[in-house]
DNA sequence: ATAGGGTTAG
């Protein structure tokens, strides 16, 4: 060892080499270390070109990088693949792919490492038309089974969207590892099919491929989706048995999983024992608490985040806003709004104006709401916007405003439907029958359907889906003859059914049955009669919960003397004892 | 004297 050292030593790094190391990624020093290169003559060397060209890569000096190159007389694969590396892993991706090109046409043969960090570099592009391009050429080059190779594409395909093409990728693996797993599992989870992630996730285990912290970060996500809690008990139960390492993505992906099946005491727990947090921790716990409407909690945790020197950034603003907004905490979120830009130097965009004109909507400011959006310049006056605007008009009755803002909406994006649900809803509450009428002819001549709603619970670790007037569940005349009593001994209690203001595309005696039996009405139903007493129901619904839904579970909470937590597309609401935790506010 | 991979959380 020590012998070595004195060869190292003596043999020397020059000047400028040792400049050079020392320079480490900062900018100043790597090109007064570039100087000394020169001045020494020694600007021939490969080495300490790719070795600065790296350096300036990781020190996000891209522009640097791509001047240097120009200097050096004969790249080789080594200064190529460094430099392919270094650019892509600091994520300037457009410029990976451009360092390749160069590769290319100077002649150099790309190796597997090559293909591994250029795909990377298209999957952040979510380019398909580049990706498929180099998947070509690796497959032309002889890399096509390569593990690496093939694990990156899946992943390209998977963020490109093309679920299809990471599939026939995987399925075409001789030797699937622990990572095409996870790139598939994941390639399912982020395009939104919790089932098939979680899917794939059992037919990894039939495998014997032993999952890792990574796999259940994928699964957790899932879960969160799905409101899959009784698998993501069994998750974290397997991580603390197995002594799985618990990264902070994991931690993290625990917090939000518990949040997302309603459990807040153990994400808080998960939250507590976490020894790593970072930004992206904190919003996942603000983030949770705003959900569940606990706006004063969320806020608190946001304080102590800034107080130990975690800087939030625009996902943080999105969940404290929305927080302000679900809690009526008007005054903190027309602050927080300020701070975002004036302390951060973060700048608003659609998600946050959207958070503030709901919020000031909700609070009844419909004035100020508008005078904001306004304000805003003609690209920011986003559709998502004014339809914050709108569900505040039809919250706060503002026929006039409602109408409006919903015929904006529909000269913006006439293929919406749930724009003319909400026009026509505005119509209804005016007792404008005849426009409702106009409105539904207007969607039918349009073909265009509103979302079908649904709900889903468990049971004993199955999950239960319903919809609207569902009879396809094995028990319906039970759970029907079960909501019927229900109903009527709410009814007994003082519940007086809200009146029906949804469009429905069904015929007039149908509707009576239709708002009676709602997806959720059935899943209480379903879960009251399945479960004993003192038992949590847990619902999940895709859509927003409807007036008289969340009037009747407010009765049934009081009847049946029964918790109910229902997470509805935007929030949670826990009933209990005839009351709601949204208090109405929703 | 220069590099060494693919998957993950809000």
């Amino acid at each position: 060892m020590e012998a070595k050292r004195q060869i190292t030593e003596s043999f020397g790094h020059s000047p400028a080499h040792q400049a050079l190391l020392r320079a480490g990624s900062r900018i100043r020093p790597l090109q007064q270390a570039h100087a000394h290169i020169v001045v020494s003559g020694s600007h021939r060397s490969l080495a300490l070109l790719t070795k600065l060209l790296t350096s300036a890569c990781t020190a996000g000096s891209i522009g640097y990088a791509h001047r240097l190159l120009y200097s050096v007389p004969n790249p080789d694969a080594f200064l190529f693949n460094s430099l392919v590396k270094a650019s892509s892993s600091s994520g300037f991706a457009i410029d990976t792919v451009f360092f390749y090109h160069r590769m290319r046409r100077c002649r150099v043969s790309p190796s597997s490492y090559t293909f591994t960090s250029v795909i990377k570099a298209c999957a952040d592009l979510s380019s398909l038309g580049l990706g498929k391009c180099v998947h070509s050429h690796a497959l032309a080059c002889g890399y096509g089974s390569d593990r690496f190779v093939q694990a990156a594409l899946v992943t390209l395909y998977a963020k490109s969207g093309d679920l299809g093409g990471a599939r026939t990728v995987f399925d075409d693996m001789s030797e699937r590892t622990v990572v095409a797993w996870n790139s598939m599992i994941s390639a399912y989870e982020q395009n939104g099919c919790s089932r098939e992630a979680i899917g794939m996730f059992y037919r990894m285990r039939d495998r014997s491929v032993q999952p890792d912290s990574t796999t259940f970060v994928s699964v957790l996500s899932a879960c969160s989706q799905l409101g899959a809690l009784s698998l993501g008990c069994w998750v974290h139960d397997y991580v603390v048995n197995n002594g799985l390492d618990v990264t902070v993505a994991l931690g993290t992906s625990l917090i939000n999983m518990y949040a997302r099946c309603g459990n807040m005491s153990k994400a808080q727990e998960v939250f507590d024992l976490m020894n790593e947090r970072n930004v992206v921790t904190w919003t996942a716990i603000i983030s949770a608490y705003g959900m569940h409407g606990y706006g004063s909690q969320a806020m608190e945790l946001f304080h102590q985040m800034k107080a130990r020197g975690s800087r939030p950034n625009n996902v943080t603003f999105v969940a404290v806003l929305s927080a302000c907004a679900h809690s009526g905490l008007v005054q903190e979120g027309r602050r927080e709004y300020a701070s975002m830009s004036q302390e951060y130097g973060l700048v608003p965009g659609v998600e946050h104006h959207v958070c503030l004109v709901d919020m000031l909507g909700r609070a009844g400011l419909l004035d100020e709401a508008y005078k904001f959006i306004n304000e805003l310049n003609h690209v920011e006056q986003a559709p998502a916007v004014w339809t914050a605007m709108l569900g505040a008009c039809k919250m706060h009755k503002n026929f006039d405003l409602g109408v409006e803002v919903a015929e904006r909406l529909l000269a913006v994006e006439p293929d919406n439907p749930g724009h003319y649900v909400m026009l026509s809803n505005i119509y209804a509450l005016a007792g404008r029958m005849d426009r409702v009428e106009m409105v539904r002819n207007k969607m039918i001549r349009r073909r265009l359907k509103k979302q079908v709603g649904y709900s889903t619970l468990e049971v004993d670790q199955k999950t239960h889906l319903f919809s609207m007037g569902d009879k396809s569940h094995l028990e319906t005349n039970a759970i029907y003859q079960y909501l019927d009593e229900l109903i009527w001994r709410c009814r007994e209690a003082g519940y007086v059914p809200a009146p029906d203001s949804v469009l429905h595309e069904l015929e007039e005696e149908e509707r009576e049955y239709a708002l009676r039996y709602h997806s959720e009405k059935l899943a209480v139903a379903f879960g009251l009669l399945k479960t004993s007493h003192g038992t949590t129901i847990r619902i999940v619904k895709n859509l927003r919960i409807c007036e008289d839904c969340h009037l009747a579970i407010k009765y049934i909470s009081i009847v049946t003397n029964r918790e109910i937590i229902v997470r509805d597309r935007l929030r949670f609401h826990h009933f209990k004892d005839g009351h709601c935790s949204c208090l109405d506010y929703w």
